[in-house]
DNA sequence: ATTATTACTTTCAATATGGAACCAAAAATA
DNA sequence: TATTTTTGGTTCCATATTGAAAGTAATAAT
């Protein structure tokens, strides 16, 4: 499964390694949800199969977007992990959220209610760094704590 | 070919919609490349097969991304034109070329100078809009002559 | 010592993608 | 007017991707 690109196209090109159902759903879990092991993945409300979820994490690895770790006195669990590449795509994120939560609704029924649409507008970059900050600050009470 | 969705989560929703290798290109050849007829398309940078280009027009047309017109004094050619809700989802195109430009570079080597990236950077809002801007005027330009 | 959990891999069926050829209507050209 | 070309598709078929289910090996908990 090697990467092929399109074009020249920056656009094109993320959408080369970023275009299908389950990357960014896998960054906003992370980024988002608090998952961080493939077993939080399988029993996220998206219910990844772990066939996918693996050839996924591999590609999202690959790309330099996670990276995987285990706690000292856990030699089970593995650990994926956000990297500040991957923790720059939260812009991105952040506007699919707003436009979904603008644009979507009248097709998914069952969309939430965007309690923090207007926040995120507001200021998306602030919004979208506060994310980034709670993310950092989860991931260094993890790392700091043994288990 | 019915839309489904996965649960009530707003990215995995516009995920649901938008979440493949075609749909955003599309939209994006429409904004910024000026691509506006099934021709137009066909011979673009990514050059996308006929059978695809049909199915992937008529779900942005479903989902109210695009519309379809026609010239006057022409039977024969569609145009495809960007809704507001299309248009709407020029932030998330500039945040992805904004990735692209500063993560994907060393993966794809014919990636283009990312000439505009500063400007992008300085205030993407701003860049979106001007974005749009244009496509309106040309949207106007078209509209108004009869070829 | 036994059972359960975690992180996968394998298998196989269903679906999506993609290239190529084909086609009908309209437009351009001779 | 007759012929050719262009445009906007559709159809066919091969290949690739997705996804559900079951299986497995190592570790951890009981």
């Amino acid at each position: 499964m090697e990467q092929k690109f399109r074009c020249d196209c920056p656009i094109t090109t993320a959408l080369d390694v970023l275009g299908d159902k389950w990357m960014l759903v896998i960054v906003k879990q992370m980024l988002i949800d608090g998952k961080r092991t493939f077993k939080d993945f399988r029993e996220s409300d998206e219910a990844v199969s772990s066939n996918i979820l693996s050839t996924k994490l591999k590609l999202l690895e690959k790309v330099g977007i996670l990276f995987k770790s285990k706690l000292p006195n856990n030699k089970k669990t593995v650990l994926y992990n956000l990297t500040e590449r991957g923790l720059a795509l939260t812009p991105v994120v952040v506007e699919l959220a707003v436009w979904s939560y603008e644009n979507m609704r009248e097709f998914n029924s069952i969309l939430r209610k965007g309690d923090e649409l207007s926040l995120m507008k507001s200021d998306k970059a602030a919004f979208a760094e506060a994310l980034v900050q709670k993310y950092k600050e989860e991931q260094a009470k993890i790392l700091s704590q043994g288990s």
